[in-house]
DNA sequence: AAGTATTTTGATACTTAGTCTCATTAAACG
DNA sequence: CGTTTAATGAGACTAAGTATCAAAATACTT
């Protein structure tokens, strides 16, 4: 559910930005659409026994510069996929589950652009990422935690 | 100069957190307070033929976790370590040149702790990392450039 | 519909950044 | 000093990609 429309959007966007439509990236496109949360690329590819590495790489590549996916950095530094709203936003990690949150705040934003701004230079962009236990991993709260 | 400073400051931390002062650890040690600005785990390995490749990650992580480096991710995802101010900041990193500026801003942090509360669950820490060109790196600014 | 041009793919090799194992070596402590 | 315990180095292994390049698929032209 909402996959369908997910695949769709897809499509579009790759055809709009002048991008081939395949196999192999509708593949990657439809099994990154049934994630929830945070996902590996690796887990991408072992999903599709069909689609050669390399191409997996490609797509999330592709699919993470034309704002389909975003790519976080998990704490100890390993990098996961999430599909990602069309806007520019940050995230709220929870460490233990990997599930992530998207926000955004334009205080923040500005705040950034502020910090960047005394350090006189250009400003090319920036990366936040804040890390929790989310109220599902926090022990005593809910028993089911892996 | 000041790198002897550092190295002392080095061997104290390792010593009060019951760590052995080692030989290898010296000579990462010696390195790294030499650099500035940014610099790979690797640079340290090729600078460093007479200790061992995982003795080196051994140290930069011990170092990093004892607050005397600071480890950092590129926009493209590549680590970076810098010698790192004993409190908790963000970073303003150059792209093209990998100089990078600390900064610290009470704001941003009760900022981010409000965004974390919000999603209910305990904060664990959190990355915050500016990308700038620097003035020195921006083109027509100044000629010399890399 | 066929032919041509261009993009994409998959297999494989390679790279980067590290971690793991484990026998050997070296600090630290009494 | 000798002993204990931590740290080291060599080398194999892993994770996350990137590079190469011939073959296949897609799109474009007529």
């Amino acid at each position: 559910m909402m996959m369908l429309t997910d695949e769709t959007r897809i499509d579009n966007v790759l055809e709009e930005l002048g991008y081939r439509v395949t196999g192999p990236r509708r593949k990657v496109a439809r099994l990154v659409s049934t994630k929830e949360g945070t996902f590996s690329a690796e887990s991408i590819n072992d999903g599709l026994p069909s689609v050669g590495r390399a191409t997996v790489y490609r797509t999330l590549k592709l699919l993470s510069e034309t704002g389909i996916l975003c790519k976080i950095t998990l704490p100890d530094g390993s990098p996961r996929y999430s599909l990602d709203g069309a806007w520019h936003h940050h995230h709220v990690i929870c460490s233990p589950c990997g599930k992530i949150e998207e926000f955004r705040k334009p205080v923040l934003e500005r705040l950034l652009r502020e910090m960047a701004s005394e350090v006189d230079g250009k400003m090319l962009g920036h990366r936040v990422e804040v890390y929790i236990t989310c109220a599902d991993c926090l022990p005593g709260t809910s028993p089911g935690d892996n």
